[in-house]
RNA sequence: GGAGAGAUGGCUGAGUUGGUCGAAGGCGCUCGCCUGGAAAGCGAGUAGACGGGGCAAAACCUCGUCUCGUGGGUUCGAAUCCCACUCUCUCCGCCA
Protein backbone atom coordinates (compact mmCIF):
# COMPACT_ATOMS: atom_id res chain seq x y z
CA UNK A 1 0.00 0.00 0.00
CA UNK A 2 1.00 3.26 -0.43
CA UNK A 3 1.08 6.45 2.15
CA UNK A 4 -1.90 8.39 0.75
CA UNK A 5 -0.59 11.74 1.56
CA UNK A 6 2.25 10.50 -1.43
CA UNK A 7 -0.45 9.69 -3.05
CA UNK A 8 -2.08 13.21 -2.70
CA UNK A 9 1.20 15.25 -3.86
CA UNK A 10 2.40 12.95 -6.24
CA UNK A 11 -0.53 11.68 -8.24
CA UNK A 12 1.44 11.54 -11.61
CA UNK A 13 4.27 9.28 -10.18
CA UNK A 14 1.54 7.09 -9.00
CA UNK A 15 0.08 7.06 -12.35
CA UNK A 16 3.12 6.33 -13.77
CA UNK A 17 3.39 3.34 -11.96
CA UNK A 18 0.40 2.53 -12.58
CA UNK A 19 1.37 2.75 -16.33
CA UNK A 20 4.48 0.95 -15.85
CA UNK A 21 2.91 -2.02 -14.28
CA UNK A 22 -0.32 -2.12 -16.18
CA UNK A 23 -1.96 -2.18 -13.19
CA UNK A 24 -5.95 -1.04 -13.21
CA UNK A 25 -6.31 1.23 -10.52
CA UNK A 26 -8.72 4.44 -10.78
CA UNK A 27 -6.95 6.69 -9.45
CA UNK A 28 -8.53 9.85 -10.00
CA UNK A 29 -11.58 7.94 -8.68
CA UNK A 30 -9.16 7.68 -5.54
CA UNK A 31 -8.41 11.65 -5.02
CA UNK A 32 -12.00 12.53 -5.94
CA UNK A 33 -13.01 10.29 -2.92
CA UNK A 34 -10.34 11.72 -0.94
CA UNK A 35 -11.09 15.40 -0.79
CA UNK A 36 -14.82 14.77 -0.18
CA UNK A 37 -13.99 12.11 2.74
CA UNK A 38 -11.90 15.26 4.13
CA UNK A 39 -14.79 18.13 3.70
CA UNK A 40 -16.81 15.41 5.27
CA UNK A 41 -14.38 14.14 8.05
CA UNK A 42 -14.17 18.20 9.22
CA UNK A 43 -18.10 18.68 9.31
CA UNK A 44 -18.29 15.45 11.42
CA UNK A 45 -15.32 16.37 13.79
CA UNK A 46 -16.84 19.75 14.47
CA UNK A 47 -20.34 18.21 15.91
CA UNK A 48 -18.18 15.92 17.94
CA UNK A 49 -16.65 18.57 19.08
CA UNK A 50 -19.60 20.45 20.12
CA UNK A 51 -20.97 17.20 21.30
CA UNK A 52 -18.11 16.92 23.84
CA UNK A 53 -17.99 20.06 25.27
CA UNK A 54 -21.60 20.52 25.69
CA UNK A 55 -21.72 16.56 27.67
CA UNK A 56 -19.12 17.89 29.91
CA UNK A 57 -21.31 20.70 30.88
CA UNK A 58 -24.11 18.86 31.70
CA UNK A 59 -21.78 16.92 33.64
CA UNK A 60 -20.47 19.61 35.82
CA UNK A 61 -23.70 22.02 36.47
CA UNK A 62 -26.48 20.03 38.19
CA UNK A 63 -28.80 22.69 39.32
CA UNK A 64 -30.82 24.43 36.35
CA UNK A 65 -32.93 21.14 35.19
CA UNK A 66 -34.46 23.05 32.61
CA UNK A 67 -31.59 23.91 30.92
CA UNK A 68 -30.18 20.77 31.28
CA UNK A 69 -32.94 19.03 29.56
CA UNK A 70 -32.52 21.08 26.67
CA UNK A 71 -29.22 20.63 26.27
CA UNK A 72 -29.87 17.09 26.24
CA UNK A 73 -32.66 17.31 23.67
CA UNK A 74 -30.31 19.81 21.48
CA UNK A 75 -27.10 16.86 21.80
CA UNK A 76 -30.14 14.07 20.49
CA UNK A 77 -30.23 15.67 17.55
CA UNK A 78 -26.84 16.40 17.26
CA UNK A 79 -25.57 13.23 17.76
CA UNK A 80 -28.13 11.46 15.46
CA UNK A 81 -26.44 13.57 12.60
CA UNK A 82 -22.88 12.15 13.49
CA UNK A 83 -24.39 9.15 13.29
CA UNK A 84 -25.04 9.67 10.07
CA UNK A 85 -21.82 11.26 8.75
CA UNK A 86 -19.91 8.42 10.42
CA UNK A 87 -22.04 6.05 8.29
CA UNK A 88 -20.88 8.19 5.03
CA UNK A 89 -17.77 8.57 6.62
CA UNK A 90 -17.28 4.46 6.76
CA UNK A 91 -18.67 4.16 3.35
CA UNK A 92 -16.29 6.77 1.86
CA UNK A 93 -13.14 4.35 3.76
CA UNK A 94 -14.43 1.22 2.24
CA UNK A 95 -14.49 2.60 -0.98
CA UNK A 96 -11.10 4.47 -0.84
CA UNK A 97 -9.36 0.88 0.81
CA UNK A 98 -10.95 -0.78 -2.27
CA UNK A 99 -8.56 1.51 -4.34
CA UNK A 100 -5.70 1.93 -2.48
CA UNK A 101 -5.30 -1.84 -1.91
CA UNK A 102 -4.69 -2.15 -5.58
CA UNK A 103 -2.06 0.64 -6.58
CA UNK A 104 1.20 -0.93 -6.83
CA UNK A 105 4.63 -0.08 -5.35
CA UNK A 106 6.44 2.17 -7.16
CA UNK A 107 9.72 1.30 -9.18
CA UNK A 108 13.32 1.74 -8.38
CA UNK A 109 14.31 4.51 -10.12
CA UNK A 110 17.10 1.73 -11.43
CA UNK A 111 14.02 -0.70 -12.80
CA UNK A 112 14.55 -0.55 -16.80
CA UNK A 113 11.22 0.40 -18.17
CA UNK A 114 9.70 -2.61 -20.20
CA UNK A 115 6.54 -4.62 -20.71
CA UNK A 116 6.79 -8.45 -20.43
CA UNK A 117 10.24 -10.47 -19.58
CA UNK A 118 11.60 -10.06 -22.89
CA UNK A 119 12.35 -6.34 -21.26
CA UNK A 120 14.20 -8.21 -18.28
CA UNK A 121 17.97 -7.32 -17.77
CA UNK A 122 20.64 -10.01 -17.38
CA UNK A 123 23.14 -8.56 -14.63
CA UNK A 124 25.09 -11.39 -14.31
CA UNK A 125 25.97 -15.14 -15.53
CA UNK A 126 27.58 -18.18 -13.24
CA UNK A 127 28.74 -21.19 -14.54
CA UNK A 128 28.87 -23.11 -17.65
CA UNK A 129 25.87 -24.82 -19.13
CA UNK A 130 27.05 -29.02 -19.35
CA UNK A 131 27.63 -30.23 -22.51
CA UNK A 132 26.12 -33.84 -23.29
CA UNK A 133 27.86 -36.82 -25.58
CA UNK A 134 24.31 -37.83 -25.33
CA UNK A 135 21.20 -36.49 -25.37
CA UNK A 136 19.73 -35.24 -21.59
CA UNK A 137 16.34 -36.44 -20.44
CA UNK A 138 14.02 -34.34 -18.77
CA UNK A 139 14.11 -34.82 -15.31
CA UNK A 140 10.72 -36.50 -15.15
CA UNK A 141 11.89 -39.22 -17.15
CA UNK A 142 15.35 -39.54 -15.32
CA UNK A 143 13.04 -39.23 -11.99
CA UNK A 144 10.68 -42.24 -12.90
CA UNK A 145 13.81 -44.76 -14.23
CA UNK A 146 15.41 -43.99 -10.85
CA UNK A 147 12.57 -44.69 -9.02
CA UNK A 148 12.72 -41.39 -7.23
CA UNK A 149 9.96 -39.62 -8.82
CA UNK A 150 6.21 -41.01 -9.57
CA UNK A 151 3.79 -38.78 -11.00
CA UNK A 152 1.13 -41.35 -11.57
CA UNK A 153 0.91 -42.25 -7.80
CA UNK A 154 0.94 -38.47 -7.20
CA UNK A 155 -1.81 -38.19 -9.52
CA UNK A 156 -4.24 -40.98 -8.11
CA UNK A 157 -3.58 -39.73 -4.50
CA UNK A 158 -4.19 -36.31 -4.87
CA UNK A 159 -4.38 -35.35 -9.03
CA UNK A 160 -2.45 -33.20 -11.72
CA UNK A 161 0.55 -30.86 -10.23
CA UNK A 162 1.14 -32.96 -7.50
CA UNK A 163 4.84 -34.97 -6.97
CA UNK A 164 5.45 -37.84 -4.97
CA UNK A 165 9.06 -38.40 -4.17
CA UNK A 166 10.29 -41.84 -2.86
CA UNK A 167 13.44 -43.25 -2.03
CA UNK A 168 16.20 -41.58 -2.54
CA UNK A 169 13.80 -38.58 -4.18
CA UNK A 170 12.51 -38.38 -0.86
CA UNK A 171 15.94 -38.36 0.88
CA UNK A 172 17.65 -35.88 -1.80
CA UNK A 173 14.25 -33.49 -1.14
CA UNK A 174 14.86 -33.52 2.57
CA UNK A 175 18.77 -32.88 1.96
CA UNK A 176 18.16 -30.39 0.12
CA UNK A 177 16.20 -28.20 2.83
CA UNK A 178 18.77 -29.15 5.48
CA UNK A 179 21.63 -27.95 3.31
CA UNK A 180 19.90 -24.44 2.38
CA UNK A 181 18.66 -23.93 6.00
CA UNK A 182 22.15 -24.90 7.55
CA UNK A 183 23.91 -22.73 5.00
CA UNK A 184 21.81 -19.11 5.88
CA UNK A 185 21.81 -19.78 9.19
CA UNK A 186 25.41 -21.14 9.75
CA UNK A 187 26.93 -18.59 6.96
CA UNK A 188 24.68 -16.38 6.02
CA UNK A 189 23.48 -15.28 9.68
CA UNK A 190 19.69 -15.75 9.24
CA UNK A 191 17.64 -17.17 12.37
CA UNK A 192 15.59 -20.06 11.47
CA UNK A 193 11.42 -20.31 11.67
CA UNK A 194 9.68 -23.01 11.07
CA UNK A 195 5.65 -21.08 10.39
CA UNK A 196 2.10 -21.98 10.24
CA UNK A 197 1.50 -23.30 7.05
CA UNK A 198 -2.30 -21.75 7.07
CA UNK A 199 -2.75 -18.11 7.51
CA UNK A 200 -5.27 -15.35 8.00
CA UNK A 201 -6.92 -13.41 5.45
CA UNK A 202 -5.36 -10.01 7.58
CA UNK A 203 -1.47 -11.96 6.69
CA UNK A 204 -2.31 -12.30 3.43
CA UNK A 205 -3.69 -8.44 3.09
CA UNK A 206 -0.26 -7.48 4.96
CA UNK A 207 1.94 -9.13 2.20
CA UNK A 208 -0.04 -8.25 -1.21
CA UNK A 209 -1.55 -11.51 -2.04
CA UNK A 210 -5.33 -10.63 -1.34
CA UNK A 211 -7.35 -8.70 -2.67
CA UNK A 212 -5.58 -9.02 -5.57
CA UNK A 213 -4.54 -12.84 -5.99
CA UNK A 214 -7.37 -14.13 -4.34
CA UNK A 215 -7.88 -16.99 -6.97
CA UNK A 216 -4.37 -17.60 -6.86
CA UNK A 217 -4.30 -19.12 -3.45
CA UNK A 218 -6.14 -21.94 -1.82
CA UNK A 219 -8.84 -21.09 0.55
CA UNK A 220 -10.10 -23.23 3.30
CA UNK A 221 -13.74 -23.56 3.08
CA UNK A 222 -15.61 -22.11 5.91
CA UNK A 223 -12.58 -20.83 7.72
CA UNK A 224 -10.73 -17.71 7.86
CA UNK A 225 -7.69 -19.60 6.92
CA UNK A 226 -5.21 -19.21 3.13
CA UNK A 227 -2.76 -21.81 2.71
CA UNK A 228 0.52 -20.46 2.72
CA UNK A 229 1.84 -19.36 -0.90
CA UNK A 230 5.07 -18.44 0.61
CA UNK A 231 6.72 -18.60 3.94
CA UNK A 232 7.40 -14.75 2.91
CA UNK A 233 3.56 -14.77 4.15
CA UNK A 234 4.20 -15.94 7.64
CA UNK A 235 7.27 -14.47 8.46
CA UNK A 236 6.80 -11.17 7.19
CA UNK A 237 3.57 -10.77 9.17
CA UNK A 238 5.90 -12.08 11.93
CA UNK A 239 6.07 -8.33 13.44
CA UNK A 240 2.76 -7.09 11.51
CA UNK A 241 1.36 -3.95 13.80
CA UNK A 242 5.16 -4.04 16.10
CA UNK A 243 7.34 -1.09 16.82
CA UNK A 244 10.80 -2.69 16.53
CA UNK A 245 13.96 -0.97 18.07
CA UNK A 246 16.70 0.57 15.10
CA UNK A 247 19.42 -1.36 16.85
CA UNK A 248 17.13 -5.13 16.50
CA UNK A 249 17.47 -4.37 12.74
CA UNK A 250 17.92 -5.71 10.40
CA UNK A 251 15.86 -8.71 11.36
CA UNK A 252 17.11 -11.83 8.98
CA UNK A 253 14.54 -14.86 8.93
CA UNK A 254 14.88 -18.46 7.15
CA UNK A 255 12.44 -20.22 6.77
CA UNK A 256 11.62 -23.95 4.94
CA UNK A 257 7.72 -24.25 4.07
CA UNK A 258 5.66 -26.39 2.04
CA UNK A 259 3.99 -23.82 -0.48
CA UNK A 260 0.20 -24.00 -1.79
CA UNK A 261 -0.92 -22.43 -5.40
CA UNK A 262 -3.34 -22.99 -7.09
CA UNK A 263 -1.70 -22.04 -10.20
CA UNK A 264 -4.76 -20.27 -12.22
CA UNK A 265 -4.49 -19.08 -15.63
CA UNK A 266 -1.61 -21.85 -15.94
CA UNK A 267 -3.42 -24.35 -17.65
CA UNK A 268 -1.69 -26.34 -20.05
CA UNK A 269 2.23 -24.60 -19.05
CA UNK A 270 4.93 -26.84 -17.82
CA UNK A 271 2.10 -29.85 -17.14
CA UNK A 272 5.22 -32.21 -17.04
CA UNK A 273 7.71 -32.55 -14.14
CA UNK A 274 8.49 -30.92 -11.01
CA UNK A 275 8.27 -27.08 -12.34
CA UNK A 276 5.18 -25.81 -11.69
CA UNK A 277 3.02 -27.76 -8.79
CA UNK A 278 0.31 -27.13 -6.52
CA UNK A 279 2.36 -28.30 -3.71
CA UNK A 280 6.05 -27.32 -3.61
CA UNK A 281 8.61 -26.94 -0.69
CA UNK A 282 10.75 -23.57 -0.50
CA UNK A 283 13.31 -22.54 1.49
CA UNK A 284 12.75 -18.52 1.97
CA UNK A 285 14.29 -15.49 3.27
CA UNK A 286 13.10 -12.43 4.79
CA UNK A 287 14.62 -9.24 6.02
CA UNK A 288 13.13 -6.32 8.17
CA UNK A 289 15.49 -3.51 7.84
CA UNK A 290 16.08 0.22 7.83
CA UNK A 291 14.61 2.17 4.54
CA UNK A 292 18.50 3.36 3.77
CA UNK A 293 19.64 0.11 4.39
CA UNK A 294 17.25 -1.70 1.66
CA UNK A 295 19.18 -1.05 -1.59
CA UNK A 296 22.02 -3.20 -0.37
CA UNK A 297 20.15 -5.56 1.55
CA UNK A 298 18.52 -6.52 -1.50
CA UNK A 299 21.99 -7.07 -3.41
CA UNK A 300 23.33 -9.03 -0.34
CA UNK A 301 20.02 -11.70 -0.18
CA UNK A 302 20.43 -12.10 -3.89
CA UNK A 303 24.52 -12.90 -3.02
CA UNK A 304 23.18 -15.39 -0.67
CA UNK A 305 20.33 -16.99 -2.36
CA UNK A 306 23.23 -17.09 -5.63
CA UNK A 307 25.74 -19.15 -3.02
CA UNK A 308 23.34 -21.98 -3.12
CA UNK A 309 23.05 -22.36 -6.70
CA UNK A 310 27.28 -21.89 -7.09
CA UNK A 311 27.70 -24.36 -3.91
CA UNK A 312 25.31 -26.88 -5.44
CA UNK A 313 27.52 -25.96 -9.20
CA UNK A 314 24.21 -25.41 -10.63
CA UNK A 315 25.10 -22.87 -13.86
CA UNK A 316 22.13 -19.70 -13.34
CA UNK A 317 22.35 -15.93 -14.68
CA UNK A 318 20.49 -13.19 -12.36
CA UNK A 319 17.78 -11.30 -14.33
CA UNK A 320 16.99 -7.63 -13.54
CA UNK A 321 12.84 -7.63 -13.72
CA UNK A 322 12.08 -4.59 -16.40
CA UNK A 323 8.69 -2.51 -14.84
CA UNK A 324 6.34 -4.57 -16.28
CA UNK A 325 7.84 -7.94 -15.06
CA UNK A 326 8.73 -6.71 -11.61
CA UNK A 327 4.92 -7.81 -9.76
CA UNK A 328 2.61 -5.90 -7.70
CA UNK A 329 4.42 -5.16 -4.47
CA UNK A 330 8.20 -4.99 -5.08
CA UNK A 331 9.89 -1.74 -5.93
CA UNK A 332 12.73 -3.71 -7.66
CA UNK A 333 13.19 -7.71 -8.06
CA UNK A 334 15.99 -9.73 -8.86
CA UNK A 335 15.30 -13.52 -10.54
CA UNK A 336 17.76 -15.81 -10.31
CA UNK A 337 17.37 -18.47 -13.63
CA UNK A 338 18.50 -22.23 -13.75
CA UNK A 339 19.69 -23.92 -16.13
CA UNK A 340 17.62 -26.59 -17.87
CA UNK A 341 19.73 -29.19 -19.57
CA UNK A 342 15.85 -30.54 -21.01
CA UNK A 343 14.59 -27.30 -21.98
CA UNK A 344 17.67 -25.99 -23.15
CA UNK A 345 16.84 -22.92 -21.49
CA UNK A 346 17.06 -20.90 -18.08
CA UNK A 347 13.85 -20.94 -15.71
CA UNK A 348 13.43 -19.16 -12.83
CA UNK A 349 14.21 -20.70 -9.37
CA UNK A 350 14.31 -17.54 -7.34
CA UNK A 351 12.74 -14.11 -7.18
CA UNK A 352 14.65 -11.69 -4.78
CA UNK A 353 12.52 -8.53 -4.03
CA UNK A 354 13.08 -5.38 -2.16
CA UNK A 355 9.39 -4.06 -1.72
CA UNK A 356 10.57 -1.05 0.24
CA UNK A 357 7.67 -0.02 2.65
CA UNK A 358 4.89 -1.40 0.65
CA UNK A 359 4.55 -4.41 2.80
CA UNK A 360 5.15 -2.88 6.35
CA UNK A 361 2.28 0.19 5.58
CA UNK A 362 0.13 -2.55 4.95
CA UNK A 363 1.10 -4.67 7.90
CA UNK A 364 1.88 -2.24 10.45
CA UNK A 365 5.35 -2.75 10.78
CA UNK A 366 7.49 0.24 11.83
CA UNK A 367 10.93 0.95 13.63
CA UNK A 368 12.07 3.83 16.09
CA UNK A 369 14.92 5.46 14.28
CA UNK A 370 16.33 6.65 17.74
CA UNK A 371 14.78 6.06 21.18
CA UNK A 372 12.13 9.30 21.64
CA UNK A 373 11.80 9.35 17.83
CA UNK A 374 8.17 8.95 15.52
CA UNK A 375 8.13 5.71 14.35
CA UNK A 376 7.79 5.08 10.66
CA UNK A 377 7.53 2.08 8.47
CA UNK A 378 10.78 0.04 7.89
CA UNK A 379 11.32 -1.62 4.79
CA UNK A 380 10.90 -5.68 3.86
CA UNK A 381 12.68 -7.48 1.08
CA UNK A 382 12.15 -11.38 0.38
CA UNK A 383 14.06 -13.79 -1.40
CA UNK A 384 13.98 -17.80 -2.42
CA UNK A 385 16.76 -19.10 -1.23
CA UNK A 386 15.85 -21.37 -3.03
CA UNK A 387 13.05 -23.21 -4.78
CA UNK A 388 13.71 -26.67 -3.60
CA UNK A 389 11.61 -28.82 -6.57
CA UNK A 390 13.33 -26.89 -8.86
CA UNK A 391 16.79 -27.43 -7.47
CA UNK A 392 16.02 -31.14 -7.57
CA UNK A 393 15.06 -31.13 -11.65
CA UNK A 394 18.07 -28.59 -12.37
CA UNK A 395 20.55 -31.32 -10.46
CA UNK A 396 18.76 -33.90 -12.22
CA UNK A 397 19.14 -32.57 -15.23
CA UNK A 398 22.37 -30.80 -14.75
CA UNK A 399 24.60 -34.24 -13.18
CA UNK A 400 22.39 -37.05 -15.18
CA UNK A 401 25.15 -39.44 -17.18
CA UNK A 402 24.59 -41.42 -19.74
CA UNK A 403 23.89 -44.92 -18.05
CA UNK A 404 20.70 -43.04 -16.38
CA UNK A 405 22.71 -42.07 -12.52
CA UNK A 406 23.11 -38.80 -11.18
CA UNK A 407 26.27 -37.41 -9.91
CA UNK A 408 25.04 -36.00 -6.73
CA UNK A 409 27.08 -32.28 -6.06
CA UNK A 410 29.91 -32.96 -3.19
CA UNK A 411 27.78 -30.41 -0.58
CA UNK A 412 24.89 -32.60 -0.44
CA UNK A 413 26.61 -35.92 0.24
CA UNK A 414 27.03 -35.73 3.74
CA UNK A 415 23.17 -35.99 3.51
CA UNK A 416 23.72 -38.97 2.14
CA UNK A 417 25.79 -41.14 4.12
CA UNK A 418 28.89 -39.88 1.88
CA UNK A 419 27.29 -41.73 -1.14
CA UNK A 420 27.93 -39.85 -4.45
CA UNK A 421 25.47 -40.50 -6.99
CA UNK A 422 22.01 -41.51 -7.76
CA UNK A 423 21.50 -44.94 -9.05
CA UNK A 424 18.43 -47.16 -10.02
CA UNK A 425 17.87 -49.95 -7.67
C1' G B 1 -16.33 -30.52 22.94
C1' G B 2 -17.85 -28.87 28.49
C1' A B 3 -16.94 -25.20 32.77
C1' G B 4 -14.64 -20.83 34.46
C1' A B 5 -11.21 -16.34 34.32
C1' G B 6 -9.26 -12.52 31.55
C1' A B 7 -7.86 -8.93 27.27
C1' U B 8 -5.82 -1.28 29.42
C1' G B 9 0.15 2.70 26.95
C1' G B 10 7.29 -0.43 25.20
C1' C B 11 6.46 -3.85 29.63
C1' U B 12 3.92 -4.35 34.40
C1' G B 13 -0.42 -2.77 36.68
C1' A B 14 -4.70 0.48 38.92
C1' G B 15 -9.28 2.18 37.32
C1' U B 16 -16.04 -1.63 36.74
C1' U B 17 -22.03 2.88 42.03
C1' G B 18 -20.93 5.91 33.72
C1' G B 19 -18.90 12.65 33.58
C1' U B 20 -11.81 17.27 32.54
C1' C B 21 -9.33 9.22 32.23
C1' G B 22 -5.80 8.92 26.82
C1' A B 23 -5.83 6.87 31.48
C1' A B 24 -2.55 6.57 38.74
C1' G B 25 1.75 3.86 40.42
C1' G B 26 6.05 0.88 39.12
C1' C B 27 9.73 -0.79 35.43
C1' G B 28 12.12 0.55 31.08
C1' C B 29 13.76 4.48 27.91
C1' U B 30 15.38 9.85 26.74
C1' C B 31 17.38 14.54 28.45
C1' G B 32 19.51 17.38 32.53
C1' C B 33 21.99 17.74 37.53
C1' C B 34 25.59 15.20 40.43
C1' U B 35 30.76 12.30 39.29
C1' G B 36 37.55 12.07 37.16
C1' G B 37 34.18 8.21 34.90
C1' A B 38 30.25 4.92 36.18
C1' A B 39 26.51 3.15 39.64
C1' A B 40 23.17 5.09 43.09
C1' G B 41 20.36 9.51 43.90
C1' C B 42 17.56 13.94 42.26
C1' G B 43 14.58 16.76 38.42
C1' A B 44 11.92 16.79 33.70
C1' G B 45 9.90 14.12 29.66
C1' U B 46 7.97 9.52 27.43
C1' A B 47 1.16 5.92 23.16
C1' G B 48 -0.70 5.74 18.20
C1' A B 49 -3.71 7.13 13.90
C1' C B 50 -6.30 10.84 11.21
C1' G B 51 -7.77 15.96 9.89
C1' G B 52 -7.05 21.57 10.10
C1' G B 53 -3.39 25.52 10.77
C1' G B 54 2.04 27.09 11.05
C1' C B 55 6.73 25.73 8.24
C1' A B 56 9.92 25.31 1.69
C1' A B 57 9.57 20.68 4.42
C1' A B 58 10.00 14.44 6.45
C1' A B 59 10.92 16.16 11.25
C1' C B 60 8.82 19.76 14.61
C1' C B 61 4.92 23.17 16.88
C1' U B 62 -0.32 23.95 17.58
C1' C B 63 -5.83 23.04 17.51
C1' G B 64 -9.34 19.13 17.02
C1' U B 65 -11.29 14.04 16.36
C1' C B 66 -10.71 8.85 17.19
C1' U B 67 -8.47 4.61 19.74
C1' C B 68 -8.43 1.06 26.83
C1' G B 69 -9.03 -6.95 22.11
C1' U B 70 -12.77 -6.24 17.49
C1' G B 71 -17.69 -4.84 15.93
C1' G B 72 -22.50 -3.17 17.31
C1' G B 73 -26.08 -1.14 21.15
C1' U B 74 -27.92 2.03 25.48
C1' U B 75 -26.88 7.34 26.95
C1' C B 76 -26.35 14.32 26.47
C1' G B 77 -21.81 11.52 27.69
C1' A B 78 -18.73 4.63 28.19
C1' A B 79 -12.20 1.87 29.58
C1' U B 80 -16.49 1.64 32.93
C1' C B 81 -23.54 -0.84 31.37
C1' C B 82 -25.74 -4.51 27.39
C1' C B 83 -25.04 -7.95 22.95
C1' A B 84 -22.01 -10.62 19.37
C1' C B 85 -17.27 -12.13 17.81
C1' U B 86 -11.83 -13.00 18.31
C1' C B 87 -7.78 -14.30 21.22
C1' U B 88 -5.26 -15.85 25.89
C1' C B 89 -5.13 -18.63 30.52
C1' U B 90 -7.01 -22.61 34.13
C1' C B 91 -9.76 -27.23 34.94
C1' C B 92 -12.34 -31.56 32.61
C1' G B 93 -12.87 -34.59 28.15
C1' C B 94 -10.50 -36.08 23.51
C1' C B 95 -6.27 -36.47 20.61
C1' A B 96 -0.44 -36.61 17.81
Amino acid sequence: MLDLKFVRENPQIVKEAIALKSEPADLDRLLELDRERRRLLQKTEELKQLRNRVSREIGRAGTDQAAVQQKKEEMRRVSTRIKEFDDGLRRFDEEMEEIALRLPNIPDPAVPPGKDEADNKEIRAWGTPPEFSFTPQPHWDLGEALGILDFPRAGKIAGSRFALYCGDGARLERALINFMLDLHTGEHGYREIFPPFLVNSGSMTGTGQLPKFAEDAFKIEGADYYLIPTAEVPVTNLHRDEILDAAQLPLRYVAYSACFRSEAGAHGRDTRGLIRQHQFNKVELVKFVAPEESSQELESLTADAEKVLQLLGLPYRVMLMCSGDLGFAAAKKYDLEVWLPSAGTYREISSCSNFTDFQARRAGIRYRPAPGQKAQFLHTLNGSGVAIGRTVAAILENYQQEDGSVILPEVLRPYFGGRDRLTAP
